[in-house]
DNA sequence: TTGTGTGAATCGATTCACAGCC
DNA sequence: GGCTGTGAATCGATTCACACAA
């Protein structure tokens, strides 16, 4: 029996299952109800085989000759990822990134929601934004509510003590925005969303491309 | 014999070689000339083994007992990634998170124009934003100007046939916010960006935690 | 003596290929 | 007969550890 194998799903699988979490929402709003590892694949961008080694991690939830039930699977999958209950973030910085990321409505879709914003700029603070009253960290800290997660959208020189005051008050993930490395205690979770670095990369292709380097190879990294 | 080893940069050293970038400009600034790859690892947030592995893709640039000259390193990143020239940006949908994009300082920084702002919705057309006035992908297509890469901001929705066209024009290069996969041609390349997925991600370590599994690992993925 | 550059060793992730089950 | 689940094989990326250049 395959005793679902809690802990140890590789970091990389991780990074897949929101993938596949959409794309089983796509198929099941086109009234599919079973996938095959081929389809769903198909829809997630990856590999048959890869597919099925990830789910694999979470357990048997397919059925041998027949395939994938997306409701069942979609349900396991969300429930892997912790979005069966609700997570609070708070968005620090209200700059014009900020703000959109706050207006962005497809957050609150799935687990996740906005429950206060930050800011230091007395221009800003007080504004209300999205029905919530922009305030300053300390002031969230001492009055809640309670945040899980923090985004940060502040300029880069304001990110690393935006980071030590979000690990003081108990957050232990973040979301960086902000083009600088953020260094934090063990234990806490910082992922970097950089739009530099991702046009660099692209840029790089573009060159080699004109450099003329055969690099025809299928797509990429999506 | 070194020899530079042109063609054949891997991947994953390609995504870190911007962080060297930002990491020298920031020691660059404080008006240091010469660094260890000790020193700029940590500063780039990996290990001196990787970094120095990672450099030595692009040819011998150190000198041994001594480190690496500031300047001059990043002179060669910036060529090798292909900074040297600028790459014309068109943004595709107009919405908060491209209005926010567009608005980006830092987007000019290093390499980057945005030379376009395209949209389909009556409403924003003929708009000027940050001095650019928004037009139809079909018109910039017509009448220029030409662009390399496309940043697609638009509803996942309209994500596609924004694709579909900007290959049509000769983009090769797409950095997609919207949270759909893409489908292109061979040769083209996209990048993703997507805040669900990332956050999904820290949900899913969050909930790791919340579990009680030991993972009191270091840090993390930036 | 110091710190780069790099083969060799390790580690992890992907793909193959097929046994097992429906 | 068809498709999942998974060991085995492969591939690529990271780390080790040290020869070598300044």
């Amino acid at each position: 029996m395959p005793e679902p194998n809690r802990r140890g799903i590789p970091e990389a699988t991780v990074g897949r299952l929101p993938g596949y979490l959409r794309a089983l929402g796509e198929l099941g709003e086109k009234g599919l109800t079973s996938v095959s590892s081929e389809e769903l694949a198909a829809a997630a961008g990856v590999r048959s085989a890869q597919l099925r080694k990830d789910l694999s991690y979470l357990g048997s939830y397919g059925v041998r000759g027949v395939g994938y039930d997306v409701v069942q699977l979609s349900a396991q999958i969300a429930r892997e990822l912790g979005l069966t209950q609700e997570w609070p973030v708070v968005i620090v910085g209200l700059g014009n990134l900020g703000r959109a990321l706050a207006a962005y409505r497809g957050f609150a879709t799935r687990g996740f929601r906005i429950v206060a914003l930050a800011d230091t700029d007395p221009a800003v603070l007080g504004q209300e934004i999205e029905g919530l009253v922009v305030r300053t960290l300390q002031d969230i800290a001492a009055t809640g509510p309670r945040v899980s997660i923090g985004v940060i959208t502040t300029p880069a020189a304001a990110a690393q003590e935006v980071a030590d005051a979000l690990v003081e008050m108990g957050v232990r993930s973040i979301l960086n925005f902000a083009p600088c490395l953020l260094s934090v205690p063990e234990g806490v979770h910082v992922r970097k969303v950089d739009l530099a670095t991702e046009l660099q990369i692209l840029a790089y292709h573009e060159q080699q491309r004109a450099l003329g380097v055969t690099g025809g190879e299928a797509v990429v990294a999506q």
